[in-house]
DNA sequence: GCCGGGATCGTCT
DNA sequence: GACGATCCCGGCA
C-alpha cells in the first residue's frame, strides 16, 4: 500500500482518468475517516474540450485548474450539490478528473448518516452523492490531494475498465461524443449503469 | 423497475 | 437573466 504522490497528477487528465479506477479514496474530516476505492471518473481536457469549464479560459471558479495539478477542484452544481474533481496536468493545461462514483471501503456508518440512507450502493454512486458521503463542500476547493485531509493509495489493484461517452453533457457538440468516461465493468457503484 | 419533473443558486453572459 | 459535469421523489406498472 502506497501513497499516490504528486507526479501522478502532472500528466493530461485522459491518462489520469484512466488509470485512478482502483485507487483508494480516503477523506479525513473532524466527523471521522471515510474511504473509498474509485470506481468510475471522467476526464475534462481544457482548452480542447467544450464540456470543461476552464475551455474559455479563467474565471474565479476555475483558478484552481490554472495550477500545477494534484489540488481538488470542488463546485457546485444545480445550486445543491458538489462535485470533487482532481486537477492535472501543468498550469498552462487546465485539465482535471471528475470523480464520479466510489465502492465504499472505510467510515461505512458515518457515511450512510450523512447520506441518510442505509443502502451501501446509494452512498457513493454518483458525484454529488459521494460529495456528501465524504463531507465534501466548498471548503475542499483547492486542497491538497497529497495533504492530510485527502489523499489517494495505491494497493495495487487494478480493475476491468470499460469507456464511454460522458454523462450529461450533450449541450458540448463535438466534445459530448468523446469517450472520456472510464468506469469498472460490471461494478454495483456506478452510476449510470445504463449507460455503455 | 422505469420515467418525468422539481428543487435551488452560483456562475458567466 | 439563463442555465447546468445532479439527485430524489412520486406516479405508474
Amino acid at each position: 500500500m502506497t501513497r499516490v504522490g504528486k507526479d501522478f497528477y502532472m500528466r493530461d487528465s485522459l491518462t489520469v482518468a484512466r488509470e485512478l479506477p482502483g485507487k483508494i479514496l480516503v477523506r479525513a474530516s473532524s466527523e471521522g475517516i471515510c474511504s473509498g476505492r474509485i470506481v468510475e471518473t471522467e476526464a475534462y481536457m481544457g482548452f480542447k474540450d467544450k464540456a470543461a469549464h476552464s475551455c474559455r479560459g479563467k474565471t474565479p471558479r476555475t483558478e484552481v485548474l490554472f495550477k500545477a495539478g494534484g489540488l481538488a477542484y470542488v463546485y457546485l452544481i444545480y445550486g445543491m450539490y458538489f462535485c470533487l474533481n482532481f486537477s492535472t496536468n501543468s498550469p498552462d493545461k487546465p485539465e482535471c478528473v471528475l470523480i464520479r462514483a466510489l465502492e465504499p471501503l472505510e467510515g461505512m456508518e458515518l457515511m450512510k448518516k450523512r447520506r441518510g440512507t442505509d443502502i451501501v450502493e446509494n452512498l457513493c454512486s454518483g458525484p454529488g452523492k459521494l460529495c456528501g458521503a465524504l463531507g465534501i463542500g466548498r471548503e475542499c476547493n483547492g486542497e491538497d490531494l497529497c495533504g492530510e485531509r485527502l489523499f489517494l493509495l495505491d494497493d495495487g489493484f487494478v480493475p476491468d475498465i470499460a469507456a464511454s461517452r460522458r454523462v450529461n453533457v450533450d449541450y458540448a457538440g463535438d466534445a459530448a461524443e468523446y469517450e472520456w468516461r472510464f468506469y469498472v465493468r460490471a461494478n454495483r457503484f456506478v452510476s449510470c449503469r445504463n449507460i455503455k
